[in-house]
DNA sequence: CGGTTTTGACCCGCGC
DNA sequence: GCGCGGGTCAAAACCG
């Protein structure tokens, strides 16, 4: 695909003037014989193309190699950007998509739960209301679209799409205190009184975590009680005051095992290296921070739920065990990657009593029915053969989706290409 | 010399 | 109000 395109655009470019004020720019660029090596592969098999041109014979040039070149130039290096842009755009697709599914999976097991438990909801709603000013529904409200009046009658999340971010879907999730929203619009850089949504990472000390492709300085080291490890606190800093933080503990029951804690969001353009990484932590909360048309309530009163969360890394890495503790004041996603990788999750036998075998309820180990050789794709296309089913079984499920989805989805299409317009026209910065 | 790590002091929220 | 514990600060030490 990426060949194709840049082919177009190099027809396109063809019937270009030799000179323009890009042509001059690029020509200086061309000086630098560093700028060859950033090359995608894509583009290096035009360049090699390109090059080959150049040996021409001379009558063949017409007397201007100079420009020939120049010309040729220009044209990979706008191939270069393009495919850049649709690279970014891919990666946005792909995390969205993601997200999509893990949220299906929630949205799936959220509505049977709720089925099964209506009572208990409502209940446990008429005491929360009760319960002046401190026990109001958490709700995600976006800056762009503040609403001050919901606001003021629901403490809880608002969520920042980081715009200057270009991994995707960045988020900050800061807790709002009642009476402050609206110079919290204004002043979104103030900290005071803020709590944020952590990701934490379980993963064994030779995984692909240990080095996450940010720049970190320790800033504290303290024994936290119950775990004679000590755990360490980092900063980021590759940004200038980065607000992200991260935490690194071994696990105590198992010193193969490192806790790595995230907070924040970047405020500066990551390395390729750290994306993966800040995709699966802004996935894990995107799946499961309360959207505007659910609440944290919706976890039910258990301290923690766990499910299968469908992370975007590459096999083996390409499940995890997500606990996710609907704390108000620390919401924490709890992303466990030490079970043994070809453990996938059993969908063949999808009864409706079994739709999902969730929550595992801390015993998730055993709650699983291995599927040794089952690759990836098999479990997605068994994953829309369960959800199509289900959504013919059940009408009401595809309402409870929907609500559940819309705020991802609605008025959505335009922000993948604002995103994708923000990425970075080169590939280091 | 500038950036990072170490480490004791300090801050602050929370439960009693 | 007090103590506890998690989190942060900041000065000194360290390092390339
Ligand atoms: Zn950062």
């Amino acid at each position: 695909m990426e060949e194709k395109i840049q082919t177009m655009k190099l027809l396109e470019l063809d019937e270009r003037p030799p000179y323009d004020d890009n042509n001059k720019d690029l020509q200086n660029k061309i000086d630098e014989p560093s700028s060859f090596h950033k090359n995608t592969p894509g583009s290096t098999l035009l360049l090699s193309l390109s090059l080959n041109n150049t040996t021409q014979p001379p009558h063949q040039i017409q007397g201007e190699p100079q420009i020939q070149i120049g010309n040729i130039r220009v044209k990979l290096d706008e191939a270069k950007k393009e495919n850049e842009n649709l690279r970014g755009m891919l990666n946005l697709v792909n995390d969205r998509c993601n997200v999509l599914q893990n949220r299906l999976l929630l949205a799936m097991h959220m509505h049977q739960s709720s089925s099964l438990s209506q009572n208990n909801h409502n209940l446990l709603l008429k005491e929360n209301t009760q319960d002046a000013g401190k026990s109001v529904l958490p709700t995600r409200q976006f800056f762009d679209e503040p609403s001050p009046s919901n606001c003021s009658k629901n403490n809880g999340f608002a969520i920042v799409e980081n715009n200057e971010n270009n991994m995707g879907r960045n988020l900050a999730c800061e807790y709002i205190n009642e009476g402050e929203i609206n110079s919290k619009i204004e002043d979104q850089s103030s900290e005071v009184g803020c709590r944020r949504a952590r990701v934490s990472i379980r993963a064994r000390s030779d995984f692909a975590f240990m080095v996450d492709g940010c720049q970190w300085r320790k800033y504290g080291q303290k024994t936290a009680k119950g775990n004679p490890c000590p755990r360490a606190y980092y900063r980021c800093s590759m940004g200038t005051s980065c607000p992200v933080r991260k935490q690194v503990q071994r696990c105590f029951k198992d010193e193969s095992v490192f806790i790595t804690t995230y907070e924040g969001n970047h405020n500066h353009q990551l390395p390729p290296a750290a994306k993966p990484i800040a995709n699966l932590t802004s996935s894990a909360l995107n799946t499961f921070l309360p959207t505007s048309s659910t609440t944290l309530q919706q976890y039910g009163n258990n301290l923690t739920n766990t499910f299968l969360f469908s992370s975007p890394l590459s096999p083996p890495n390409s499940n995890a065990i997500a606990t996710f503790s609907p704390s108000p004041t620390c919401p924490t996603i709890t992303l466990d990657f030490t079970l043994p990788p070809s453990n996938y999750l059993q969908f063949k036998n999808h009864k409706q009593s079994s739709l999902l075998p969730f929550p595992f309820q801390g015993h998730y180990n055993q709650s699983f029915e291995v599927f040794p050789n089952m690759i990836n794709n098999e479990r997605k296309l068994a994953l829309v053969d369960v959800v199509s089913e289900a959504l013919e079984k059940d009408p009401s499920l595809k309402e409870a989706l929907f609500s559940a989805m819309s705020s991802f989805t609605n008025g959505d299409s335009s922000n993948i290409i604002n995103k994708q317009s923000q990425l970075p026209s080169k590939s280091s910065g």
